[in-house]
DNA sequence: CGATTACGCAACAAATTGGTTGCGCATTTC
DNA sequence: GAAATGCGCAACCAATTTGTTGCGTAATCG
């Protein structure tokens, strides 16, 4: 296992890791499907259908903002939320690479033993 | 927002909720990367170019082996640990209907504004 | 057989997370 | 202007996570 240090390659790891501990909750995905629509939300509305208080939804869509997948503006009394969809095309990007390589080295294998 | 409850949609998302939250950690996405290559290796394998000890390392492996992220097998006096690409392939093609939801959100403001 | 290697288990300790409550402030609404 | 709405801040609490250390045990090597 590689080191976990500050090189470029750790930088983007680490960048990775908080995108995907951002989505590793039940309650952000929610949120991440509500605003999937493409329409922003306040903070009431997409507490609307929770069984949690506003505050524990806004302390949630601060956690989705800090990870860069949703954006907020305010506008009068209302904060709206809108979804940012790169950070998650990102992560699905490095999945595929993943799954890539993974499968790179299952043809390796399989031509090794055939071959 | 949708309720959090435990309808069948709500058991997909917890699903997916906990292999993210499986990924969300700098050391666990290491040995994702680690193990991608296709080769199964050992604990004290996979442990040593870490800072923490083998039994942190233990234990974000049994992390990533409940999620179904990774595969475990003793062999004589070591347990290899292999990946298994399926959970991440699944949140892949979620990524990729979030995003493509967000994109016809889109292309249909872009469609009222300019018709 | 004795030493070494690889691991598992359990008991901590510290830090983080997820959630609530109470309060105050700005913005609408009537 | 007074009431109501929407939100932010801070304190606090409980549960989970992350990591260490110590120890025991099974497998391997000499």
């Amino acid at each position: 296992m590689s080191r976990t240090g500050s090189d470029a390659a750790g930088a983007r790891r680490r960048q990775h890791a908080a995108v995907f501990a951002a989505l590793g909750d039940e309650t952000r995905l929610a949120l991440v499907a509500a605003l999937a629509g493409g329409q922003a939300r306040s903070i009431t509305q997409l507490s609307g259908g929770a069984k949690l208080t506003r505050q524990a939804i806004t302390k949630h869509l601060k956690v989705l903002e800090h990870a860069g997948i949703v954006r907020s503006a305010r506008l009068g009394r209302e904060s709206r939320f809108e979804l940012d969809p790169t950070s998650m095309r990102e992560l699905q990007e490095y999945l595929g690479r993943v799954s890539a390589q993974w499968d790179q080295a299952l043809a390796r294998f399989k031509a090794l033993v055939e071959g």
